[in-house]
DNA sequence: TCAAAAGTGTTATCATTACACCCATGG
DNA sequence: CCATGGGTGTAATGATAACACTTTTGA
């Protein structure tokens, strides 16, 4: 049943960048095996064409539960990419989204439509199809910038952590090599937006304290610092 | 001549949220009265229609060049609204760019095709077309938190400016009375990223020292801020 | 000579950095 | 008893915030 229109229209899809760390802290994206051409076989972002009905964000939650299984996550909108020519079966625009996920509680299945999906270290990642590498660096960008101003890092994590945790997960979202524990530890505990919640069991070393994000805290500091903008202003820092 | 698909397709459009500073640097809004129903009359985003061999950003700026003649700006993309309903037409999928512009150097014309276009205060906007309120609401929150980070605000002033000039520009965006001159001269300064280039002349009052932003200095800045980030890593910054 | 902005010196406080050492646990 | 990470005290440095006063111009 075909669908005519006045003007010729571009084909409009989604792309997912599913962020997780692994039991090491290393940060991972999710990627499914394209069964079709054009790409076929090569590894590409989950995604795929936006229903009439549905809300983009929708749709973007919608392909990642169809073709990895992983839902209930942290998902923000990227950036839109339109350029004619990246898709050779025409003019087709992609709203792309982004989504941290810890990985331990988000295994992938058996993908319904029998797509092969899998998680790549960001340092050997296999050659993706389409414009989908400039994607995924911008992406990574993105979450690079924003974890320095922005709890999103809570999202990558287990419920609850051990201040180890969270800062090798700053550790690998930045790139850097080792952060200075003490001054870590420091500023994290000082900014107060972390609530013990008890102590860890059965490790070979001195047992840590466990840490949950304290969502109300984070929210009311937030308006505080609202209120402090308004007075205070400028905050350049390039 | 018709086109035809086997699935149905979204018409796509782009926005423009065009920024301006007026001469007593109070910040303003391009818009354009619609001539057509829907909301014939009632005043809109510039934007349109997104041809078929266009990038999206070219068609930004092309659908700002017809309707306002404004060009050579500034322009990011904002975001792409996407809601099942947010135009009576149909499904509608707007991506949606901001700029920012110097004012003074950007009349605007009578517009090619006769539409009414003006600036607007942002404390006195008439009631918008389709959601071009949130569109633009979102567009204000975005460059509210972008001038914090990055040096985005020259763009609305002409090339060489006071350090008052730009103090009421941070204090305009940031929606703030009054931020502290010593110390706002003193950041900025420190910063190193303006170079003197003369005097202001015929001004009832102390001249002021004029002022141009040195891109160079700011792109070596970032690099060395890059390194420095390696190093120090977080900034979470709230 | 007055109004209107431009421009500066200094101090208290707070945040950041850079150190090196002790602690608790399981194996 | 030792390897492994967890956890702290503190001093030097630099940034920020909060003050009020002097300077230069055209009208």
């Amino acid at each position: 049943m075909p669908y005519t229109y006045d003007y010729p229209r571009p084909a409009l899809t989604v792309d997912c960048i599913i962020f997780g760390l692994d039991e090491s802290q290393q940060l991972k994206v999710l990627l499914i095996q394209r069964l079709k051409d054009p790409f076929k076989n090569k590894w590409a972002l989950p995604g795929g064409f936006v229903d009439m009905e549905e809300d983009l964000r929708t749709a973007a939650l919608r392909e990642l539960e169809e073709e990895t299984g992983v839902r209930d996550v942290f998902m923000e909108q990227l950036f839109t990419f339109g350029q004619p020519g990246r898709d050779p079966r025409g003019r087709v625009i992609s709203v792309a989204y982004y989504a941290l996920v810890n990985l331990a509680e988000h295994p992938i299945e058996a993908a319904t439509d029998a797509k092969e999906a899998a998680w790549f270290n960001l340092q050997a990642l296999p050659a993706l199809a389409f414009d989908h590498q400039e994607i995924l660096d911008m992406a990574i960008n993105r979450i690079r910038a924003k974890v320095r101003y922005q709890p999103i890092g809570f999202e990558l994590l287990p419920e609850q952590f051990t201040l180890g945790q969270l800062q090798k997960l700053y550790e690998t979202i930045l790139g850097v090599k080792e952060l200075n524990k003490r001054n870590f530890r420091s500023k994290i505990t000082k900014m107060g937006v972390l609530k013990e919640v008890g102590i860890q069991a059965g490790v070979a070393h001195r047992p840590a304290k466990l840490y949950e994000f304290d969502q109300e805290k984070y929210q009311q500091l937030l308006k505080d610092r609202h209120q402090d903008v308004l007075k205070r202003g400028l905050d350049f820092d390039i």
